[in-house]
RNA sequence: GCGCCCGUAGCUCAGUGGAUAGAGUAUUGGCCUCCGAAGCCAAGGGUCGCGCGUUCGACUCGCGCCGGGCGCGCCA
């Protein structure tokens, strides 16, 4: 419900608790409202009675009986009926105006309904996807560009000023292995032959970098741009090249995907910027650092680590915690009082280290910081057979591919069709469950996607509203003065009620970390939606004026939390289908 | 072996300590002279992995098992 209607019936029981001498001294009781799964147990149900009956020693049903014959004897408002239940629920009834309620706030405040004013709340920072750039995206980076994205346009509307942010891990080991890969390729070798590098990447991307290499041709990613030097004796230039050129194909495949980063940070400036060496001169001066076998280890274990971590190696080089640390440091000193990684929950063991880290360096970060949203990888099934991802063995399904084959083709409809469908389905499941993605099935049966249900219900309401008027858009103003009294029928009171949640959804969504609720939420709107649309009698365009006009007023209303609900979830809402 | 996560309908998955555990899909049967049938209505389908506890009340919390995933590097 809405939270307006929401603090006037807490308030009503309070003060019927109030009036019962049912109030402990003291404590004020946390007043819990539910929406009950059977109809004919009410509108909501309250629970306070048996909540209560604990510390004031009383029997919850009597407790309960009295609140309900009080809240009875009051003047009618926002609570129509109460009536007692089971062992001491209080069900309540609304009013019908009070259901409604929702609708007429939806048309006035249009996009800002559910949404909390910008800048209300602080800045934060979402890091996600932070792909090395040795290959393409695969579909667990679209996962966890789905979950990101919409994580982070939740915060938005929670109030947040989001920055969103990708790390890219250009300085380590993984990065010199596939500059020795190219090199490999632009010698014309091949996987399997005598010479080829023992750990390099054997995909045929590979050799696609190597051939614009020796073409000299130049790449440009997000900010940089990289001349081929054209020498296959020159690592360093062949690393640079390889480099960019990923980023570059990462980069198109995401804006393809519709998620866009308001920054990239990279590993190598960290190292440029002297932050390493910063990080780890804080840790040795807080004393929490030391020598042992040439190496050089931190006291993680003093922070609830599992065992000390070793920071320098002994031939001199840091393991990958360290820029981490610093990485992390870094976040704090800009201004992110609040910062939530997504990971892929195999990293979740470096969680501790980093924290660690971070306390020990003595620099105030608070302990729990930053937060982090792990979530499980995605098993590839095709031809009934998982799909091993593997870079290394370069047999992987990519974000591209499965883009293309959900939209039925590479075209920029196909490919923004396959992109809705994609970022949906993989929405649509919580981050801590493993799930199967059936490529045969995604691409037999597109339709059987739910955002198709989604969408094909805001297409609808749409298609009724152009009948209506097809400049109706500019009619937002009279649907939002409409009289809502002719909307009786059970279908459009649950609608209503349902639309009215929205703000409370988005508010869970944020604060659980949870994207898939707002999902699962607008898929039950649409198919509340749907359901009134097949009940002959509620049609619209055919009712008397002031019926129809309700009625239009309902639909609009739908509409406009349909396309706020999928906007978060990075979802189109098209008007016609 | 230790740590984290998961186990709910044939399959894929929801389920802030509340009442008769839900949806999609699949199967079966209905609904378009009427605003979009990419839709609606209905039926069948369950030892919520197992056991013991806490509680007025447990799918939900605790402990112990069983099964699966991931992590336990001077890799990232």
């Amino acid at each position: 419900m809405l939270p307006a209607v929401k603090q006037e019936i807490v308030a009503a029981i309070a003060a019927a608790l109030a009036r019962v001498g049912a109030l402990p001294a003291g404590a004020a009781p946390a007043i819990a409202l539910e929406r009950p799964k059977v109809a004919a147990h009410g509108d909501l149900s309250c629970n306070i009675a048996m909540q209560l009956a604990r510390t004031l020693k009383k029997n919850p049903r009597e407790l309960a009986a009295a609140i309900v014959a009080d809240l009875n004897a009051q003047p009618r408002g926002t609570i129509d009926a109460a009536e007692l239940a089971g062992p001491g629920f209080i069900n309540l009834r609304l009013a019908r105006a009070a259901k409604l309620r929702a609708v007429t706030e939806i048309l006035a405040r249009g996009d800002d309904f559910g949404r909390a004013a910008p800048g209300s709340a602080g800045a934060l920072m979402v890091e996600f996807v932070s792909a090395n750039p040795t290959g393409p995206l695969h579909v667990g980076h679209g996962r966890q560009g789905a979950l990101g994205d919409a994580l982070a346009a939740l915060f938005e509307a929670r109030g947040h000023a989001v920055t969103r942010e990708f790390y890219y891990n250009d300085a380590g080991a993984q990065i010199a292995n596939l500059a020795v890969s190219v090199q490999a390729r632009c010698r014309g070798l091949a996987p399997g032959d005598p010479g080829w590098p023992e750990a390099a990447y054997n995909g045929d991307y590979i050799a696609d970098i190597a051939a614009d290499f020796l073409a000299r041709k130049t790449v440009r990613a997000a900010d940089i741009e990289v001349a081929a030097s054209g020498d296959a004796d020159d690592l360093d230039s062949i690393r640079r090249f390889a480099v960019a050129y990923l980023r570059h194909e990462q980069d198109i495949d995401l804006r393809t995907f519709g998620v866009r980063f308001d920054n990239y940070y990279l590993e190598s400036s960290l190292y440029a910027d002297g932050k390493v060496e910063e990080a780890v001169a804080a840790l040795a001066a807080a004393g929490k650092t030391y020598e042992e076998g040439g190496a050089l280890w931190l006291r993680s274990t003093e922070y609830g680590d599992d065992k000390d971590r070793v920071m320098r190696k002994s031939d001199g080089s840091y393991t990958y915690f360290v820029p981490d640390v610093a990485y992390h440091i870094a976040k704090w000193r800009r201004g992110f009082a609040r910062v939530v990684n997504v990971q892929g929950s195999d990293h979740h063991g470096t969680i501790a280290r980093v924290r660690a880290g971070l306390q020990a360096a003595g620099l105030g970060v608070p302990a729990g910081y930053p937060d982090y949203l792990l979530h499980k990888m995605v098993t590839v099934m095709k031809g009934g057979a998982e799909v091993k991802i593997s870079k290394r063995a370069g047999s992987y399904v990519t974000l591209r591919d499965l883009i293309e084959m959900a939209g039925g083709g590479a075209g920029a409809a196909e490919l923004a069709r396959g992109r809705d469908a994609v970022r949906f389905f993989l929405i649509s499941r919580k981050a801590d469950t493993e799930f199967v993605f059936d490529v045969d099935l995604a691409l037999k049966t597109t339709d059987e996607n739910p955002v198709y249900y989604v969408q094909y219900a805001h297409a609808r309401i749409a298609s009724v509203l152009r009948a209506w008027d097809p400049q109706w858009a500019a009619r937002r103003g009279v649907l939002g003065a409409a009289d809502l009294s002719p909307l009786a029928h059970e279908r459009e009171l649950a609608l209503a009620q349902a639309l009215a949640e929205f703000p409370e959804v988005v508010a869970g969504a944020a604060r659980d970390l949870a994207p898939h609720d707002l999902a699962f939420y607008v898929r039950d709107i649409a198919a509340a939606f749907h359901a009134l649309y097949n009940e002959r009698e509620l049609r619209v365009l055919a009712a008397a004026e002031e019926v129809k006009m309700a009625r239009l007023a309902l639909y609009a209303a739908t509409a406009q939390v349909v396309r706020s609900a999928l906007a978060i979830l990075g979802v189109s809402a098209p008007e016609q289908m």
